[in-house]
RNA sequence: CGGGGCGUGGCGCAGCUGGUAGCGCGCGUGCUUUGGGAGCAUGAGGUCGCACGUUCGAAUCGUGUCGCCCCGACCA
């Protein structure tokens, strides 16, 4: 067969196999728009299910969603200074509202009669339109808290993007909160953080997550502290999944949030803001993924069990898609989202690789053969396995491999990340760990905890601090020790990686 | 923005010592096939990113320009 099949292995070029994994497994394509992707069906489908767990967990914790405008005045963006300064650099500006004809003849330009006052920005993230509208809503404690959410696109003007993981435009959840008190914030950011994303993130995508806080140097603009969840990816590098920030009162004061307390004295609110994007799909698929394409855990799989029926005659596929179509009836009865895959002008073996390569978790055949002997092999995508499965146990078969392979996945992750964890004392240790183009998995350091040490860090090996654990990954890591590389006094160690 | 690469049927590529395009995959049709990316036959489909220039003649040479991808700096 031609060489056009298949992908670049990972060892090959890892960066080459995640493209070529995300344009062949037909979850995204390049659009004519510089770092902007199209995102095709079967991924948008698994967005939709990434959805909706999460809109379910949001719900559960109180959350209501809203939706907000996509443009933000310029004056918005200027009243918090490090937002300002965080997100200025990477904005789309729309100046004019309306097109004429070019005077030369050729095409349209925008309209001179047409200037905007001010210009509006495409939001980059909804905190300064959201806190210019909560101004209004929040009178009295008995407003708050204020619990929403939105699901929405946004874009951010980037340099360099990558399918998924950084593209100019994504789509994206947004909570923003108000409280009354800064610990009612702080419980926010926390549950957020620990009941909806981490929950998510394991028992949901089976990516196992770091919970930790952001040093200084990668804490939100505008942010008090901001909490993450970074999971690992299979070429040794940490990605970002999720953040929950505490904003304190930095926006209500901006643009002057106050309440009436139960005193009867005006206060500023404190606030919250987290989100969650498309990036979880770059995440999972470079968590879980292998050579022959995605690997999908069933819990998120748009297909979770594929049917792939033979015959070389019509009397034999009259036979085989009757008993698929039988047995696809009763996995949807057990809620499992089922597939009978009855092309007639594919090969089996063509169907095996197509349906591997999008990440279908089960596979089952049912050919004349196996209807005779009264057992259907059963392929799991995770490892590969196919063992033959009695006809009348195969929806329980089924039932059970997705909680099987849900589980499996999770645990190899996990093992992996376990791996690749390791704790350094010296800096010539550190150093050479980070030495290289690739990543170096988690080195869990001692660090000063300033700024300026994390800064000299990664510019001498472009290793960052991921965040400090909420929990210690091993409690020796909270014995005090001496900075890896200033020697200065540390409370606890920190997880160290290079980032996507 | 710096470095590298690439723009030729839907996709991947060849042609580039100038003579107005070719291969594989895919696609249509027919027959034979279907248990790890089926075979044969037949057919459709491009004027070679764009502009200007050199020339009798440009995918091919020259100048310019636009775009995309990869690697860095920046970022979720």
């Amino acid at each position: 067969m031609s060489s056009n099949l298949g992908i670049t292995s990972r060892e090959a070029n890892y960066s080459e196999w995640y493209n070529d994994l995300v344009l062949k497994a037909d979850l995204a394509d390049y659009s004519a728009v510089r770092g902007c992707m199209v995102i095709k069906p079967h991924g948008y489908a698994l967005w939709e299910l990434m959805q909706r767990a999460l809109d379910d967990m949001f719900k559960a914790t109180g959350h209501v969603n809203a939706y907000f405008p996509l443009f933000i005045p310029r004056s918005f963006l200027e009243r918090e200074a490090e937002h300002v300064e965080g997100f200025a650099k990477e904005c789309a500006v729309v100046t004019h509202h309306r097109l004429k004809a070019n005077p030369n003849g050729t095409g349209l330009i925008p309209d001179p009669e047409a200037k905007l006052e001010e210009e509006l920005i495409v939001r980059p993230t909804s905190e300064t339109v959201i806190w210019n509208t909560y101004t209004k809503w929040i009178q009295s404690y008995r407003d708050l808290p204020l619990l929403i959410n939105q699901w929405a696109n946004v874009v951010r003007w980037e340099m360099r993007t990558r399918l998924f993981l950084r593209t100019a435009e994504f789509l994206w959840q947004e909570g923003h909160t108000a409280h009354a008190t800064y610990e009612e914030a702080e419980e926010e950011a926390l549950t957020i953080l620990n009941e909806c994303y981490t929950k998510f993130a394991e028992e949901w995508m089976a990516v196992p997550v770091l919970k930790g806080i952001k040093s200084k140097n990668e804490t939100f603009p505008g942010a008090d502290h901001t909490y993450c969840i970074e999971a690992l990816t299979q070429d040794k590098r940490v990605i970002q999944a999720g953040t929950s920030h505490h904003l304190g009162q930095n926006f209500a004061k901006a643009f002057g949030t106050q309440f009436v307390d139960k005193d009867n004295t005006l206060k500023y609110v404190y606030a919250t803001s987290w989100g969650v994007s498309t990036r979880l799909i770059g995440t999972l698929i470079m968590a879980h993924s292998d050579d022959k394409g995605l690997v999908c855990p069933p819990k998120l799989a748009p297909v979770q069990v594929v049917i792939v029926p033979m015959g070389r005659d019509d009397e034999t596929r009259l036979r085989t898609f009757a008993a698929s179509d039988d047995l696809a009836a009763q996995l949807k009865l057990k809620g499992i989202r089922v597939k009978v895959d009855k092309r007639e002008k594919e090969s089996p073996g063509f169907k095996y690789n197509y349906w591997e390569l999008r990440g279908v978790p089960v596979r089952i055949e049912v050919g004349p053969r196996d209807l005779d002997s009264g057992a259907l092999p059963v392929s799991r995508r995770d490892s590969g396995e196919k063992a033959p499965v009695a006809l009348d146990e195969v929806v329980e078969r089924c039932v059970d491999l997705m909680v099987e392979i849900q589980q499996a996945i999770y645990d190899k992750a996990l093992a992996f990340r376990e791996a690749c964890t390791r704790r350094v004392d010296t800096w010539e240790e550190f150093e050479s760990a980070f030495a290289g183009e690739g990543g170096a998995g988690l080195i869990v350091a001692h660090w000063d905890g300033t700024p300026e040490t994390e800064q000299i860090i990664a510019d001498r090996t472009k290793a960052t601090i991921r965040c400090i654990p909420l929990t210690p990954l091993d409690p020796s890591d909270e014995v005090p020790g001496v900075c890896i590389l200033t020697g200065k006094p540390s409370s606890r160690r920190v997880v160290f990686a290079k980032a996507y």
